[in-house]
DNA sequence: CTGAAAGCGCTTACAG
DNA sequence: CTGAAAGCGCTTACAG
């Protein structure tokens, strides 16, 4: 009913608890006699070193903190997914935070995970956040911090990201190419960073093709389906209906879609859309939408990867951006 | 670039660490004067306080471990949403862990927790699992265990899980009532509990209303898409095909559904599709599928609240067992 | 090859 | 109202 402990294992053999705690971390200076009457006990007694001990002495950590908007998003499980894989192979465990999107909570989880004494921080940021100061503080005390996907522009840590313009500019060229017109762009919060590189990627696009579309194609919402419902409805309902709508992600793409299947309106035929993200269940409606690949599952590796650099350094590493490849895929929807 | 710690503040107001660590917990018998002043420091400095020490010195933790198959599954990334929920309420953090459904890597996972001194411990089963000990050391060692939807039936710890039995009848009767006859079910593992007890409800609903099958129309395969398209396979190649097939869950009735759609099948006018979970992209789909509801999210917080109450109990709480109720949602796959 | 001692950052009886 | 002391379970110089 407790847990064994050093201390019980010295006393039964009769040795120091220095000795015993050599003895369990392989140290070479004991013998292997001692070594094996250790370990054996150890075994029969089913001990299991203390971490919260371990670390408290040592001052290292093996847990690494984990801050997503929502957990149950595929794109964020699918990055957790990746970040478990790595920080599982590194020995690490990740203990996993949600903001919810707000910026309050994001502030209660970064101060939680610091005082439970994370090694480091992975971070994608709520869509209200502005300030990160929250992160600073931990930095301050020697804790890493790496963003992915939403990061904050000027803060001089590590992040992983994906060519957000011009993965929005392949798939808004895409939709010029195949005679489309009126592109509109159901947008996120101008606060992300992803944001407004995909909301420049479709400009670009316009403006190089020589297209200039009304202001009111562009509308600003949130990132879940229910406002990609709500943006669709919006465009539906303007004198001149687009032809195309380049949505910020995925999940306001299958809202757009959704709000279109139960209008009635034909895809691609009245209006062809493109979502961001690649996320599974594009592959899954029908028409099949057209969206554009983020590596979610990789993504969450390479962050990970970014972070264990940072705990072997000697001193700090210094930040790097990883920006990983985005792809058109195209299917059906344009 | 280093934390303050409760002496650091103590030295600088010269005082004791204890009055200091009193004054942090607004203990009573601390004067309004003194508080102020500490909590004034605390604030200027930063001070977080370590968690890691606090969990050593009260031998409590105020982290919950958490163990899924596979974080990114919609079912299990919903479940995890839930369980952080309830969990940040509480003032906890959950660290998580994927099994990969594996045996052996359930096992390191939940040593690893263990040696985290987590609080309690929340798990759905790798589909492997068949000897439960490294559960029931933790117990011993007073460590509470909840299991959710993958459970283990033989051990004694509370459950959360739905009823799988009524839920698998009453979507195989509704086959029966639309006029189904030769009715197939791609089964799970028969090492999980919710394997078994679906693939009853699919033989005792068959049987209750006087039909029988042929063998070949209980296919046993995983839990995944993959095992959903080649189980399809397999009964598209008999000679005689079922006109309906009852799915263990809905990634394999989503992999079945690619598989007739490939085919040129039609739903539901060659063979109807039923699943379980209704995981979002069920109602995607077209034809959006018919599917047995399990409330995902719910399952995740009732889990959490159950292990909370083992938490509060003086000494150990009996085991006890939620059985939440599924729905089967028709739609038009059926 | 082994042990005594100190300390990681905190809490909490026990005194005063 | 405040402090000295002990201790949670470990690790690691320092001795021997």
């Amino acid at each position: 009913m407790r847990h064994t402990t050093i201390n019980d294992i010295a006393r039964q053999l009769q040795l120091s608890p220095s000795t015993v705690s050599r003895a369990l971390r392989d140290h070479p200076d004991i013998s292997r006699v001692t070594k094996e009457k250790v370990l054996a006990l150890a075994a029969a007694t089913n001990y299991q070193p203390n971490l919260i001990a371990q670390s408290l002495q040592t001052r290292r950590s093996n847990n690494i903190g984990v801050i997503v908007p929502e957990i149950r998003n595929t794109f964020f499980s699918t990055v957790i997914s990746g970040i478990e894989e790595v920080a599982y192979e590194a020995g690490y465990t990740i203990m996993v935070c949600q903001s919810n999107d707000t910026y309050e909570r994001e502030v209660v989880n970064t101060r939680a995970l610091a005082a439970n004494r994370v090694a480091g921080l992975l971070v994608s940021t709520s869509q209200e956040t502005v300030d990160f100061a929250h992160f600073r503080v931990l930095m301050d005390q020697g804790i890493p911090v790496v963003l992915f996907d939403r990061v904050a522009e000027d803060l001089a840590v590590s992040k992983v990201i994906v060519d957000d313009f011009d993965g929005a500019y392949a798939a808004v060229a895409h939709l010029i190419v195949t005679g489309r017109r009126r592109i509109a762009h159901l947008a996120g919060s101008p606060l992300l960073y992803v944001s407004r590189k995909r909301c420049e990627g479709w400009q670009a696009a316009l403006r190089d093709h020589g297209l200039s579309v009304p202001e009111e194609y562009l509308v600003r919402g949130g990132c879940h389906e229910e406002d990609g419902r709500r943006g669709m409805q919006r465009l539906l309902a303007l004198p001149e209906r687009p032809d195309a709508v380049f949505c910020i992600n995925d999940p306001v793409a299958i809202g757009a879609f959704l709000c279109l299947r139960e209008q009635g309106v034909a895809i691609p035929g009245e209006v062809a859309l493109v979502g961001f993200s690649n996320n599974p269940n594009t592959a899954l409606v029908t028409p099949r939408l057209t969206t554009v690949n983020q590596p979610a599952f990789d993504i969450g590796r390479q962050a990970a990867l970014l972070l264990l650099q940072h705990f072997s350094g000697e001193q700090a590493v210094a930040p790097q951006t990883i920006v990983l490849k985005t792809e058109l895929i195209i299917r059906e929807s344009t």
